[in-house]
DNA sequence: CGTTAAGTTGACCATTTGGTAAAAGACCAC
DNA sequence: GTGGTCTTTTACCAAATGGTCAACTTAACG
């Protein structure tokens, strides 16, 4: 009895090793194909291809198409949210506000599939993300957004809206992932997340930089 | 012979009333469903439902689904790339720059599905539009460029990469179009653009502002 | 080994999808 | 109004899609 529910019930790293294997050749393919394609735009066929399994084995695995998608949402939420629990109130507030920028710049780098799965969830209305936005996502950025205030209030970063500050992170850290095929016509070098680095380094230095008023 | 080229050539206003208000509502119905489920989410049913004629209908007036999707994408890119040719080299840097911003603002404010379609477009690897990318948008851009660069050669802003201050401005103003549902979630405000315009300025100009080195 | 459970597959199905053909209907100049 | 064009619809199709099922194969293990 004991087994079975720990047998079951995370659904996490259960199961034996061909279903772990086939588990994550699934979810590795289907990031593709929905981070490219969105979820209606996805199929089943596309998936089952590149995880190079049968359709009918896909479904052996995942009750459907949905609850693939539902997965892969759940397993990038607590990637996605990651960096923003590591932002400190003890710390140094540039230095901890500019680590954030450099780690969701790195993420943009080091999981692009997983930035634009996100940016289509969010594009067709959040149908399926809503609740974790709500329910995990929105009490982190309180707490950010308060800490933020804080050190505003304490002067030691220039005053301004904590919120729109996250937002404008989000948007210019993501915006090389998710619009790489734009970027890539317009920058000529191999790795513009390099420039990035270097030109958001400044952008939130400058603004948030101390200034007496 | 004149005539009838006039009449076919750019397919733009040409046609009957009945087929320009037709036109217009097919191009209404598709701009929805296609911002929301990108390119090949979207189907025929949908924009045929929307639009209040029937699918057979819509085909008399578009040769299919693709030629839809083109016809809004190239409809939207003149919108798109509008604010970007009135920036003034020989106006005041900071004034143009901060114009700019607002425009885009302004934009991702009265045109979101047309931002959510080009966000889709992109994000799908601008399989659709690159050609478009590359002759109109890549000249814009490194003329927008070298004007910045100019400014900063000037000493009348400070110095930073003109092309990544771009992509800032592009990703901070479309943000609140193409993740409104996510803003939505974390902002009270019934329109969050009002903060948004508020600190951009702010950021863009802190930014920006010249400083003795 | 042999047996039992886990894993896999080919054949199949109902529905949806983009698109077509042809006939019916609306419109318009004369 | 009448002839001819423009517009719309009904009926249809082949392919694709998400999903099922029963039969088959493979792995696990005493």
């Amino acid at each position: 009895m004991e087994q079975s529910s720990t047998e079951e019930a995370t659904a996490a790293a259960g199961g034996s090793r061909i279903q772990r294997r086939n588990r994550a050749r699934i979810s590795e393919a289907a990031l593709d194909v929905f981070a490219q394609h969105g979820y209606r735009g996805a199929t089943l066929d596309q998936i089952a291809e590149r995880a190079g399994l049968s359709k009918p084995n896909i479904l052996y695995y995942f009750s459907g198409k949905e609850e693939i998608h539902v997965t892969l949402l759940n397993q990038l939420m607590d990637r996605w949210l990651a960096p923003l629990r590591r932002i400190d109130p003890d710390g140094d507030p540039l230095t901890e506000i500019l680590t954030y920028v450099r780690r969701k710049l790195k993420m943009s780098q080091k999981y692009p599939r997983e930035s634009r799965l996100f940016a289509n969830e969010i594009l067709q209305g959040a149908p399926r993300i809503a609740p974790h936005l709500e329910q995990d996502l929105k009490p982190l950025v309180d707490g950010a957004a308060a800490t933020i205030q804080g050190w505003i209030d304490a002067g030691r970063i220039a005053p301004t809206d904590p919120r729109h500050l996250i937002f404008s992170i989000w948007a210019t850290t993501q915006h090389y992932a998710d619009f790489a095929a734009q970027v890539g016509v317009l920058v000529e070098e191999k790795s513009p997340t390099d420039g990035a680095e270097q030109f958001l380094t400044t952008l939130f230095t400058r603004m948030l930089q101390p200034r007496r008023d």
